[in-house]
DNA sequence: TTCATACTTCGATCGTAACCGAAGCATCTC
DNA sequence: GAGATGCTTCGGTTACGATCGAAGTATGAA
């Protein structure tokens, strides 16, 4: 026995309740101190201090020192890759929080995932591409067409810049509340940025829920219309796999 | 704060030793008793029975009683996908285990990850099959391609069959040892299969790894050539997403 | 220098859950 | 039926880790 990668480690370390507290308020994308992960966590400065020490040991999280506060983030994407992986997870298995809460609603319309947009948006905003033409769906991945570059440079988005990075331009994302698929990496993180230039949305808070004025929800719609009126569409990443 | 799915609890279910043992046993595909996994997980069988139950609780497991055996497999293929993707975390972070143990060669060579085979063998199938022309790589998403579905149809593969499952054709899966991808879905699966079927390879007793007959290591290569001797090829989808 | 803020370290408490022995239940064998 | 095997339940122990108060360190402001 005793094969393979340790996994009970990080389990161990998502395991923990303040810790995964921490580490969903951290999905929102900004950087946090430690003071409001505390906050965020629902527990003393002290505590959250410790738990931030084990998640950067686990390398989850990186730290930048800036004057005498401490900037927490996700170490890279993949660990925002993987929170979104047993987030999709553990809702499909209905293992949801009890509470609902208020903000609900507003998560499920529209909330960051990482650095991208998902929820009721974000996977009309994917279907919308599909259906559009401007993204190809095969088999789990998702491929930018000749036709989808050409429309989202008139948007104002630079497909050839992101292209060098090292990231894919396009993942799919399982939508934990839609538990349908929605656009993710490179270029879904640079449509949700989009967006904020243009000042069609911001984000909110104290949570991962994206607020969008009345003008730029107008324009989202407009720009990312759907044939029928929510017929569910074609990717549906997730019940088959 | 309290958003989204509870990704603690299942966590916390992952994140205990012998839990974690008892998952990783049950990704080697074929269900075990609660005595085996009693022995897997270095535990005793009242320990693991408890264990057993709160997996199953949280719907991680599934048990299927026959005579006065119980047998548990993974509850379906999606904790199975969740958890290589823990697994390809994990050791992307360097959390091996610590004692590498004699098996450890054997299990980077060849062995089954849940339905398929991983290792390096798994990788050079997938990396031959690109080469060949019969999957094409888009993104992260894999194709089987009309000459591929020709040349596997050659070996005896009923694609048109697998195509009928609600799983998909094929799927890459980032491999913990060769830190690069290997070809999972229902194609991986039917391959491996194959493999067993024709008396090439065969399960060992205790051990996620895969044993090849001399015959059939010779076969399987020969079937999976590579251009160059090992020049690491194309499909890398795991540093970079 | 002095004070305030942000955070870490130390030390002690406490609760929970992992663990196993023993007993109990179920199923098969003879 | 009697006995063996496979597993669960119960009860008690133990150990680990989450928690917080208090004290200590670092940075910035006044």
């Amino acid at each position: 026995m005793k094969e393979g990668p340790d996994i009970a480690q990080i389990g161990s370390l998502i395991g923990d309740p303040a810790r995964a507290n921490i580490l969903t308020a951290l999905m929102g994308g900004r950087a946090l101190t430690a003071t409001e992960l505390a906050a965020a966590a629902g527990v003393t400065l002290q505590t959250a201090s410790a738990h931030l020490a084990k998640l950067e040991a686990g390398s989850l999280l990186a730290q930048r020192k800036q004057g005498r506060h401490r900037y927490f983030t996700l170490a890279d994407d993949r660990v925002g890759k993987l929170l979104e992986g047993i987030m999709g997870f553990a809702a499909s298995r209905g293992h949801l929080r009890h509470r609902p809460g208020p903000k609900e609603p507003a998560l499920r319309k529209a909330r960051i995932c990482y650095d991208h947009l998902a929820g009721d948006y974000g996977v009309r905003m994917l279907d919308s591409l599909v259906e559009a033409g401007a993204i190809s769906v095969m088999g789990e991945g998702l491929n930018l067409t000749a036709r989808g570059e050409k429309h989202l440079g008139s948007i104002g988005i630079d497909v050839s810049g992101l292209r060098s990075s090292r990231r894919p331009l396009c993942r799919s994302c399982l939508d934990w509340s839609e538990r349908r698929a929605h656009l993710a990496g490179s270029l879904g993180k640079a449509l949700l940025s989009n967006f904020f230039d243009k000042g069609w949305a911001r984000r909110t808070e104290n949570s991962r829920s994206i607020f969008f004025t009345p003008e730029g929800e107008r324009r989202f719609l407009a720009l990312f219309p759907l044939e029928i009126g929510d017929g569910k569409p074609k990717p549906e990443l997730d019940e088959k796999h």
